[in-house]
DNA sequence: AAGATATGTAAAGCAAACATGACTTTTTGA
DNA sequence: TCAAAAAGTCATGTTTGCTTTACATATCTT
């Protein structure tokens, strides 16, 4: 699971500890996702993509074509 | 988190337990996130996604307005 | 009535998604 | 240059998504 937040929050001069606020989780949960750790919950895709005001889809991508 | 899962299914004739092979989890699973005792992965959800060949938001949605 | 099929549910266990706190490294700007 | 801010990372703990196994119930056919 790729996503574009690193260049959504760039977009908007954010830091990660603002999104994280926007999104209600912590500065690291932002970092561990933004960096790849781990893959974000549905309701927190969710979150993200009313903050940022696009779908998941453009937020998120499935990198498994499978 | 609501979904339309039961529907979706019931217009192409699937039990849950086709559902489940397509999205390569148990059947309790796809039982457990139509009644919604939890919410699937995101993984999960871009599966179906893939699955019904529509976006995640015509799957799921936040119910959460706040 | 009996068997087959679909659905619901429960318990136990594992892995992944979070949290908090603390520390190091990198970037920034005066 | 140097300090502050931002980003990265590690350790530890809790919660939740998901598994397997097992059993109960409902419906449908024969």
């Amino acid at each position: 699971m790729k996503n574009r937040l690193k260049v959504l929050r760039a977009e908007r001069n954010w830091t990660q500890a603002q999104l994280a606020e926007a999104l209600s989780v912590s500065r690291q949960t932002v970092n561990a996702i933004e960096t790849g750790k781990f893959d974000p919950s549905l309701p927190l895709a969710f979150k993200a993509a009313r903050v940022f005001g696009m779908p998941i889809e453009a937020i998120f991508q499935d990198e498994q074509e499978q």
